[in-house]
RNA sequence: GCAGGUGUAGUUUAAUGGUAGAACUAUAGCCUUCCAAGCUAUUAACGUGGGUUCGAUUCCCAUCACCUGCUCCA
């Protein structure tokens, strides 16, 4: 099947009211976008389905919810007031862009790491290595620029220096120094884990591809407290446990894979990575990262706060620190992957049919009731909307044809339409129309809400 | 950040140095008893800012935004 292009699930999407560009009637800002009424929807069921699976279902996590606000110390502390800034320079000549460390790292085939250098070091040993731009051989380069990928803010009526504060780079922060908050009250035991979703914001150099990568973006991720040694083995099992989560939202397999990182890949708190990797429109790009982040995190927490993070195992009385198997996620993402999956055109009967082929749990709007004839069927068909609407997002539409408003339903991935006609009035009956198959069954009114809800729940 | 492309109703588009025509969609009404029927009516657009010009949606410049590629993605 061919391919959806960005440029028509942007349209798509704007069109059935699933994500505007921010800003709009200004001339939108860059890379902002808002979530319509049904991208909301969505976003929500993809949320609520990640925290019935990840907290609600497995015994092992807790959930949480930070601040985005947070003590600058934490950021200093978790390396992101300093690696955040990447030592970025651009060749005059064919105006590439490079960062200046890895370009020593490179030309000396990595005898020289430009860690820990200074912006002249830097600029120095490009001078003294002769180094070139890869690309056109100039030598000729701007100076370093940084870039500080943390949104900074400040608190308090008056701006001064001391009141600044930075969003949220990533939502992991809020759980480590919550680490021993949520141990001591929920009775935790090592392995167990902590789950947050919320909004991040990083400066990225370059945003693009839609909600792909954004500025401010929202993270689902899980912080996994496991005995030092245990950690490869939890590494393994959550792996799984996330792409088994993914083929539950019903993307399809042939479309995802795990991507290893390569170990010059590795960030430096990290032992072992995995992408899960899904192949976007624009081809395979990251979806999910699982992370051995080892005991780094709750090492310099404890360092820079000077709180004993130390956890006390009741059975051997031996203390440590735990390490962390970090499965994070986009909602976003994930959220671009299922339009991209279940964007789909059918040719039915010879003529073209839009749908959106989506699981019905994952589906903004559950069911549409929809009277036969509005003057005989109106009446009825409001009454079983009040009734459906009590336990899930439904909708009433009366305009068009019977045909047509199925086609309406089917373009954003309704599953069910309810059809109320003369039998609705007399033998209290009405015709479910199913998106995917375009079958349909006659069951009685009372049994329209279980029927449906056994069919949404994942 | 670089290079290329694009920018006219919600979408797809037409024409034009004298401010725009359509199709689909949408809305209202009529009709209609299960897969985009028909009829009637209606709403709705030249991304933004400059310049040239008597006059710019059209020509020029800048800017903004999106798409594609590169680069980047602690």
């Amino acid at each position: 099947m061919e391919k959806v292009t960005m440029e028509e699930l942007v349209n798509y999407a704007k069109q059935y009211g699933f994500v505007f560009q921010g800003s709009e009637i200004y001339g939108g800002l860059a890379n902002a976008w808002d979530y319509g009424p049904l991208g909301v929807l969505l976003k929500q069921n993809i949320k609520n389905l990640w925290w019935k699976k990840f907290i609600q279902e497995c015994p092992y996590n807790y959930g949480l919810d930070s601040a985005i606000l947070m003590n600058p110390k934490v950021w200093i502390a978790s390396g992101h007031v300093a690696s955040f800034s990447d030592p970025l320079i651009d060749c005059k000549q064919c105006k590439s862009r490079y960062r200046a460390d890895k370009l020593i790292e490179d030309f000396t085939k990595g005898k020289i790491t430009g860690d820990g250098l200074s912006e002249e070091e830097l600029i120095k040993l490009i001078k003294e290595k002769g180094i070139g731009c890869p690309k056109c051989g100039s030598k000729e380069f701007t100076d370093i620029r940084k870039f500080n990928l943390l949104f900074e803010t400040s608190q308090g009526v008056t701006e001064d220096a001391k009141s600044k504060l930075y969003l949220r780079g990533e939502t992991a922060q809020g759980i480590f120094v919550n680490f021993k908050n949520i141990e001591r009250s929920m009775r935790a035991k090592v392995p167990f884990g902590v789950g947050q979703y919320g909004k991040s914001f990083r400066n990225e150099i370059t945003p693009g591809n839609f909600i792909f990568r954004t500025r401010e973006f929202e993270q689902m991720e899980l912080e996994f407290f496991c005995k030092p040694n245990t950690d490869l083995e939890w590494f393994g099992f959550w792996k799984n446990y996330c792409w088994d989560f993914l083929k539950l939202l019903g993307l399809k397999e042939e479309n995802l894979r795990f991507r290893d990182h390569a170990k010059e890949e590795l960030t430096f708190y990290s032992k072992a990575t995995t992408d899960i990797e899904y192949n976007y429109s624009f081809g395979w790009g990251e979806l999910w990262g699982i992370a051995d982040r080892t005991s780094y995190d709750l090492a310099v927490h404890m360092k820079h706060s000077g709180e004993d993070l130390r956890y006390l195992d009741p059975e051997t009385n031996e203390k440590y620190l735990p390490y962390v198997i970090e499965p994070a996620v986009g909602v976003d993402r994930i959220f671009l992957s299922i339009l991209t999956d279940a964007y789909q055109k059918e040719v039915v009967d010879d003529e073209e049919r839009l749908v959106l082929k989506i699981k019905p749990a994952l589906a903004p709007i559950k069911a549409t009731i929809l009277p036969l004839v509005k003057k005989f069927h109106a009446e009825k068909a409001n009454d079983i909307y009040n009734m459906l609407s009590k336990y899930f997002s439904c909708t009433y539409d009366e305009a068009g044809s019977i045909g047509k408003r199925y086609r309406r339903c089917d373009a954003i991935g309704t599953p069910f339409a309810i059809t109320v006609d003369d039998n609705s009035l007399n033998n209290n009956t009405v015709t479910i129309r199913d998106r995917d198959t375009m079958k349909q069954v006659t069951i009685n009114i009372e049994e329209i809400k279980d029927y449906i809800e056994s069919k949404i729940v994942l």
